[in-house]
DNA sequence: CTGAAAGCGCTTACAG
DNA sequence: CTGAAAGCGCTTACAG
């Protein structure tokens, strides 16, 4: 029966444990902590007890003397997008690995992260991290000046003292550009997001500005969201064009909204990749499809997760990054801004002409 | 600079504010609270006193003395297959709604479950949800005899006690069977996962004993994971068959094996919905878009979460459910297993001739 | 190696 | 309406 519940006994103390023990309470808190001298056979016995009794050390109740609890913040939204799924998912199994408990702070809509940072102090955390939504600089700063740690993934830090790790868009978009040029496309579109997202305006940003070195230049089709949908309109604008009126190098600030486009092209008479190329962002599972097979940039994640999880032991410890040291030989480097930016890889498949 | 951190003064306590405002600590706490009487001028200070240095109550202190926090801890895995990033999305969302704090408990693979299932306990949480591995019997005992509830979604509770919920995975298989019957298809196959899915187990299941009623049979091509790849595998084995001994009624067991059937099955002359219709379960995005348009099961994950926090709510309240109430006039029922099962819906396209 | 005691930051009876 | 005091379940000096 799923029916009703077990309305136990009230939970065992360490107390309880000491009794049945026949020891101190503080020697039970040594024999789980390992601080502290002890009698092997002591703590063995001690162990014996505990788990006969189905005791353990409350965490909440210990974190209250020694002021500090294994806990992060992390404010998340809706994870409709599989790009978000898969940066929560590292997040999740790299905080497991180390030991933290991560506390998920959920916000429906950009908005609501504010009031949700503001939230967090509640708990005590070690710190937060930031994976949705637009950092208030003064919340940062609240937080960072209670010593809580501050850190900011795919979106700038918005505070000096913030730490904030993100794929190097500006450089994506100069890639895309770049290798759509050298194939010898020459009308160029960009399918973007909204302005204010703060990634696809930078990969859009970064896309321009090598075309514009090479001499070219492009129509951006902002979009209010990064949907399939938002791909198909980009489709249609594309084919109100005139055949060699199209633009020919298209590159799509996220892999959904390329998709979309592949989809709004099907059936229209136009092959992509050799009438036009076309490039994404994120490298999603559905970009490998054999439907799809769609030349994007793979985020490094794995690198990004890992500058994050760094910077939250270094705090731990009380020292401050040195991310000269840190970052030398390895594919990120420090921006003026603050950010550290970490190179994506071009997954080259049959949108492009080069794949290799 | 991203360098560095700011190691912040000692945090704050009720008792700074309750100086700062020239009351007593209590008076703070029943401030914030609202129990306990408070002028409301009174409180009105202490709230900006409050506001100026930056307190607010310590939950974890707070848990101490009523022994009670609102956490829950959620055991989940890798979000890589879309349905699970659903799944966890609608639970945080629902979380956040309820004030509830989820602590969440990342397996990597489901060996790992008991083991977190274990260590949940050190953070004296309201209890657990399940979301991914096995439930070991004496655990699921374990936790609900501290009074802790114990809650499964989509997965046997393993335990009479333990709350349970799912899709009735097996009245989708029988609806499979009988909607590609009723098309007159004659021959059977399921592509299925590995026989210790229990979700994929149990549409098997479904499909076969509906196919059984109707005087049919199915051959089943088991899979060790139910990704694309394995849908395109068992694509190959439906193409070793000569032309008119393949089957014509295809149930997949989830949506991302259903894909990949069709992937596999491009530009080998084969018209899905027409030679042969295919069924999936999930709901996945991908099946709605061009490529696909998969006749799929939807599950019913709003109303499965709301039962979920139906059944935590009443657990807070010391109440026990009343599930012959509760059920009464929806699409669920609770099996003699303990399950609650609730019914999916299937979603016409193009991969079924039935397409309303 | 072991134990008694103080104290973490709150909430909640209990007096006033 | 307000305050002093006890106590939640631990950890950690401090004695022994």
């Amino acid at each position: 029966m799923a029916r009703g519940k077990l309305s136990g006994p009230k939970g065992a103390t360490s107390r309880d444990v000491a009794r049945a023990a026949n020891v101190s309470q503080a020697l039970v808190s040594r024999a789980f902590s390992g601080n502290g001298r002890i009698a092997a056979d002591t703590r063995q016995r001690i162990l014996e007890a505990a788990a006969e009794i189905g005791w353990q050390p409350n965490a909440l109740a210990a974190s209250m003397v020694t002021g500090d609890a294994p806990l992060v913040a992390v404010i998340t939204t809706r994870l409709t997008f599989e790009w978000r799924a898969q940066v929560l998912s590292h997040l999740l199994k790299s905080f497991q690995e180390s030991d933290l408990k991560p506390l998920i702070f959920y916000a429906e809509n950009d908005d609501e992260v504010d009031r949700l940072l503001a939230d967090t102090i509640t708990w005590r955390t070690r710190g937060v991290i930031v994976t949705a939504g637009v950092v208030n600089p003064q919340r940062a700063d609240a937080i960072l000046s209670r010593g809580q740690f501050f850190a900011a993934l795919n979106r700038p830090g918005n505070h000096g003292h913030a730490f904030s790790v993100a794929t190097d868009n500006r450089l994506g978009g100069a890639m895309a550009a770049r290798l759509l040029h050298a194939e010898g496309r020459r009308r160029f579109a960009v399918i973007a997001g909204p302005d204010d997202s703060w990634a696809s305006a930078r990969r859009c940003e970064g896309f321009l500005a090598a075309l514009d070195e090479a001499g070219a230049d492009a129509v951006v089709w902002n979009n209010a969201d990064m949907s399939i949908e938002a791909g198909k309109a980009s489709a249609r604008r594309f084919l109100d064009h005139s055949g060699n009126l199209r633009p020919d190098g298209v590159f799509s600030t996220n892999d959904a909204m390329a998709l979309g486009f592949l989809d709004g092209l099907r059936d229209q008479g136009v092959t992509v990749g050799k009438d036009v190329s076309l490039i994404g962002y994120d490298n999603i599972a559905a970009s490998s499809w054999t439907p799809y097979q769609l030349t994007t940039f793979e985020q490094p994640l794995d690198e990004m997760v890992a500058r994050v999880l760094a910077y939250i032991a270094a705090h731990q410890e009380g020292k401050s990054l040195d991310f000269a040291d840190s970052l030398s030989g390895t594919p990120c480097r420090l921006d003026a801004d603050g950010v550290i930016y970490c190179a994506p890889k071009i997954v080259h498949r049959t949108t492009t002409r080069s794949h290799s």
